[in-house]
DNA sequence: ATGGTAGCGCTGCTA
């Protein structure tokens, strides 16, 4: 089963692109981030036309996060089964059973600045996303979280540690909140194939040629329970959809993570 | 050089 986790940055905007990744690629099961669309929007009937089921949760301009699969789709929880009050109201996380795997596909609040209501209300979410699995699943049953943590979990997951000084997305309270989820019984699948390099990077900034100078993070994961990881075969990013802009479509600025399991 | 790019949508916010 191939399990790819992506944020699109607006699936209008980039669904000929994720048209076509799937047609070369051929993911049983598609995790997306920043949809940038309401339910009534989203663009099922593409999908369907791909063979593929789907699930959504957005409402408008910001956020919103899907799930396509070809391999079953069931048990969809849109949202925290128990929301709290200061987490509620954006559309970041959705949930489903996909091929004897329950699946859950995430936006995690970006922070924009270190000390700000937004970076503590990050820290918050990520508290509700460890308090969700306790709830809603169990580490020995097949459990992939993957999307867009906004969170480079080492130093190593950002070009120039250097350059990250003051920011978010490489903070311990972040970083400790991220192991907090993984705490759960969860392994960062692409780490654990690629365990001595640097990265691999899943997002570069579109400003200033950050692709093509290398200046990129690891902030989109997958965390697999146990069960989930022993059966990971590869996992890799394909930076090849990142490329081509300036053409007439242009990339999302994120990369797909893509894994493999064996059955 | 306190910049830059992309998306949404029409003014400025978000990333």
């Amino acid at each position: 089963m191939r399990l790819v986790t992506w944020n699109v940055n607006s699936l209008k905007a980039r669904l000929p692109r994720v048209e076509g990744w799937i047609a070369e690629h051929a993911p049983d099961v598609m995790l997306l981030q920043e949809t940038k669309c309401a339910d009534a929007a989203f663009p099922a009937a593409a999908f369907t036309a791909l063979g593929y089921e789907s699930a959504h949760y957005g409402d408008g301009r910001w956020n919103g996060v899907a799930i396509v699969s070809r391999v079953g789709l069931g048990g969809v929880r849109a949202g925290f089964e128990d929301a709290a009050p200061d987490v509620a109201g954006e559309c970041r996380i959705l949930s489903a059973d996909c091929g004897g795997v329950r699946v859950y596909s995430v936006y995690v609040p970006n922070g924009r600045e270190v000390g700000s209501e937004f970076y503590a209300a990050k820290l918050s979410w990520l508290g509700q996303l460890r308090r969700e699995l306790d709830a809603t699943c169990e580490p020995s049953a097949a459990v992939a979280v993957g999307g867009d943590f906004n969170v480079a979990p080492e130093d190593r997951d950002v070009w120039d540690i250097g350059a990250f000084a003051g920011l978010t997305h490489v903070t311990e309270p972040e970083r400790a909140a991220l192991r907090e989820v993984m705490g759960f019984g969860l392994t960062d699948v692409v780490r654990l194939l690629h365990p001595a390099e640097a990265g691999p990077f899943s997002w570069w900034d579109y400003r200033g040629g950050a692709f093509h100078k290398g200046e990129g993070m690891r902030i989109d994961l997958v965390l697999a329970s146990a069960p989930l990881a022993a059966r990971v075969e590869a996992a890799f990013v394909d930076r090849e959809a990142r490329k081509g802009q300036g053409t007439e479509r242009q990339p999302s600025d994120h990369a797909p993570v893509v894994v493999d399991l064996s059955p």
